[in-house]
DNA sequence: GTGGCTGCAAACACTTTGCATTTTT
DNA sequence: AAAAATGCAAAGTGTTTGCAGCCAC
């Protein structure tokens, strides 16, 4: 199996994700403020995972207060609206772009907690056939690969041998 | 494919789980009580998902008084012996059976919640593959399948053509 | 007997919520 | 002007921890 190196590459969308979310909460009647325009911004700016906490401060060295409970609420909402994508790997929850971006798995370092992205169609149709034969209708998975990155392997010394027994 | 619709059968293992138990903690020094003895016999006497706060309510209703911490306690430590494996489906941690169970994935139903487990060995196959690919050192994984379970599809009424819009 | 356990309550960490005020359409 | 959003602080959740007494080895 080959599969690519690098990070996956955005895919190409025909609406901002401010507009997006704007039509979003139109049919909801709910209004575009200010600073929601100035979160989504901020948070389609660049591709990582992040929480809660880590917007609120990444906002606020940006120059941009937005109190904590707006960035819960307007996270949630984002979740709702299909822009973002709710991870759960630790106890505190984890966010990443789902609009404009490819759908993908991940893997888990568990010693440096590294996440790396990766694709791999196969799983969607080993999705699609489990749940078939299970009578489900599929909306979505989550694959999650947990063990050590080539980085972490290296760096470890070599274990002695009574560190074995 | 095709894939069997009971549950899965557990594992033939020599020793039971209380046995297993007390190795692991004979390993760190650490000691086999009553408390602990309650909680894994009780764990291991049904198998099905559950969190902590239906253990509490579970051992209580069966006569028997486990503290909320001792519970916490003992579940991280059961976790760490690779006697149970932890689930974060939503905000409260779940656990289930490991030892003597065999590696199995989930469909997670976003209507009524229920979990059905099922085993796949083409899952290992591709987690190993990626794995490999990505230079990681796979130590397990996790696959969940996000859907509407056969029952919640056919009670929902149909939708009428303006809902569709 | 000693070192590890237990239960309790208090502390924690993350997230949600009530309310008075401000902003948006 | 009406309806919804914001920030604050307070309240919720779920989980962990300090400590005095208890129990297994």
């Amino acid at each position: 199996m080959e599969l690519p190196r690098e990070p996956l590459k955005p895919l190409t969308v025909s609406d901002a994700p401010v507009e997006k979310f704007r039509e979003f909460l139109e049919i909801r009647g709910e209004k575009l403020t200010d600073r929601r325009r100035v979160l989504v911004e901020h948070v389609f700016n660049s591709h990582k995972h992040f929480d809660a906490d880590e917007l609120v401060r990444d906002l606020h060295d940006a120059g941009q207060k937005v109190s904590r409970a707006t960035v819960y609420r307007t996270l949630r909402l984002l979740v709702e609206a299909g822009l973002l994508r709710e991870l759960r790997l630790t106890n505190r929850s984890a966010f990443e772009h789902d609009y404009g971006y490819p759908t993908h798995d991940h893997l888990h370092c568990t010693s440096c907690h590294r996440v790396v992205e990766f694709r791999n169609d196969e799983i969607l149709r080993l999705r699609d056939a489990i749940s078939r034969a299970h009578g489900f209708r599929p909306s979505g998975h989550r694959f999650l690969i947990e063990g050590v990155c080539p980085t972490c392997s290296r760096s470890h010394s070599p274990r002695r041998r009574l560190d074995l027994i």
